[in-house]
DNA sequence: GTGCACCTGAGGTACGTCAATCAAAACCGG
DNA sequence: CCGGTTTTGATTGACGTACCTCAGGTGCAC
């Protein structure tokens, strides 16, 4: 019941290297006043025995409590509902990890307001950030003064590439439009028609994003299919209903229908109505109760999605292990763009 | 840079349950020695002030040293090679988390010699072992043993589900073959023709539930498909080419080939010789550096697949957790089947 | 009411690391 | 080689838990 060859600690770093245990310290918390050579000498003795720091002992030791906000859009939203409880479920594990996560909303559609929340951040109470947000110069400001103020930031869904944050955790948008794009167009092989395209807003820097894959890949592998503009809600179910109702009816034509953000309720409701025409695709983002149910009940053909479980854990793995200065496991914080169908609705 | 409430601590938990440190650690480690009453009494104070004990710590204080080993076939095998080379970058920041583990090659197709391996296994040097062996009579009794011996038990892969094993980390292939006939048949759709489905062995239980699965679907949805009887090469490269180039001159009309396991490069090579027929759909199962490639380069259009660092990191969590007694949690040890495109290749 | 088994309390050491203090040693310019 | 500065060493007490010992307490059976 015992063996196993101990692990070198910090009492062999030191007897290796030569130097005293505080001297260790020093090197290993990057403490000042250690002569160069010294901490040369510590750092090769870490390389020949391989010491490795005991993280959990280290955190033990200095009381260490992450400090986690995670930032996300207020209001109704379905996919952002499946987030924060993803959150929620995230956070209770979080908490034996010595690790406090609070979730901040912000106002979706205002860029002055999420800067104001985020500037307002108290940052002496917090070690890191996850934020969902649509990129804006205001937003791009924010997150830099955050990432001087020393806090860990990571863009959540959908990046901020312009900002000083540390890590993206998402998908690539165009990657998931040509995905789409793709099982649109085999799925309806050997058809001729038109493409109806809905979404929430081509505001979003996603719609526009996957919109593009979708397109790129549909007019260069699929040209007897048609892609017709983006219908846009504006979060206005009854409008939803009314333009999805005039597009069926003013084109015979409609294989596919694909739907890149939210609304897929009233989206749903208006196909409902029309009668069905051969092969009718359907395409949706973002697995949500309504996605859900309207794969298993046929309603949707597919759906392109990332699953929120790896999406929160990844950001809460991604800022814990910047917090620690330590180097991320980079393959398994790669989100998947994920394509489900009944058959692998787990 | 503080703050924080802290977390309730044994101290807190003795007091509040007034009782000694002691008894509180007497009750906590399921050591005898205490009165029901008063074991009843440090559980009520555990939920009570939500004491959850801190596991680093714990493990700190018994210089734990969790031992694993995982199982796996030998030989050649690209998936099992995807899945060592998983084994073996998990296992550097295991040992950061203070587990050992030990990759265990077992003769593939000898149940007896892989019962032989199992049982020889030294159980006081091991705290769990993850298998992946195809489910037989001495497999299961070999599994019961280990239990037996208070090892924690994963299947891994191929279920073991009439052993005594704790969890099973992988995906259901019933569901995987199901997939895998929804996309073959919505990607030849309008076609008629014959399906030709190609394997290692159907001896395995993954080729037989996968084949059952896919089958069940391609009757029910898509009767303008046949499907014909499964090749096996038997590990023959040379026997799945032939075989391959015979199918394909016998039926003038094989629309799709369903690849379900092993001997992807013989069939891909086979279907090289081939001309292209209308619509041609090739599905493979797991993704190795060949069905990479290969859907990259156009030859296969899906891969159904499971993610190994996924599994591989799923299965030490949960021998982990049956160690320390711990709950797992369920929604992320859930291998997802994967649809892979070349639109989503990440 | 005595003996004995069984419970419980008090206290200590350890795990690997952090953080702090104080004293000793090495270094350096003049 | 002096005095001051910079580097180092030795030591100590946490952190939250495990595990051990020893002494004292309780209750029960006879």
């Amino acid at each position: 019941m015992k063996a196993a060859i101990p692990k070198p600690t910090v009492h062999d770093l030191a007897r290796e290297a030569g130097v005293s245990l505080a001297t260790v310290d020093r090197v290993l918390n990057e403490r000042p006043g250690v002569r160069e050579k010294t901490v040369a000498r510590v750092k090769a003795a870490v390389e020949r025995i391989g010491y490795v720091r005991d993280t959990h002992a280290a955190n033990l030791a200095r009381r260490r409590q992450y400090r986690f906000a995670i930032v996300l859009p207020e209001g109704p939203n379905q996919f952002v509902d499946t987030l924060r409880s993803a959150v929620q479920e995230a956070s209770g594990a979080q908490f034996a990890e010595r690790a406090l996560v609070e979730m901040i909303p912000i106002p979706s559609h205002d860029p002055h307001a999420v800067a104001r929340t985020l500037n307002g951040l108290n940052t002496a109470r917090l070690d890191g950030v996850a934020i969902m947000a649509p990129e804006t110069p205001q937003v791009r400001d924010a997150v830099d003064r955050l990432k001087d103020e020393g806090l860990a930031v990571v863009a959540l869904v959908s990046d901020l590439p312009s900002s000083a944050r540390d890590f993206f955790v998402g998908i690539n948008s165009f990657a998931a439009g040509r995905t789409a794009a793709v099982l649109m167009g085999r799925f309806l092989r050997g058809l001729t028609g038109h493409i109806l395209v809905v979404t929430n807003t081509m505001q979003a820097r996603d719609s526009i994003e996957r919109r593009f894959g979708f397109d790129a890949v549909m007019a260069d592998e699929f040209p007897a299919l048609e892609v017709l503009p983006s219908i846009e809600s504006h979060d206005d179910p009854e409008r939803m209903r009314r333009c999805v109702r005039e597009a069926l009816a003013s084109y015979g034509d409609i294989r596919g229908i694909y739907s890149m953000g939210s609304g897929n309720t009233p989206l749903l409701e208006a196909l409902r109505g029309a009668g069905d025409l051969e092969g009718r695709v359907v395409i949706a983002h973002e697995m949500t109760p309504v996605t859900r149910q309207a794969l298993l009940d046929g309603e949707v053909d597919a759906v392109i999605t990332q699953n929120v479980g790896h999406l929160v854990r990844s950001a809460l793995r991604v800022l814990r292990a910047r917090c620690d200065g330590v180097e991320i496991f980079e393959p398994q914080e790669r989100i998947r763009i994920d394509i489900v169908i009944r058959e692998n609705l787990t």
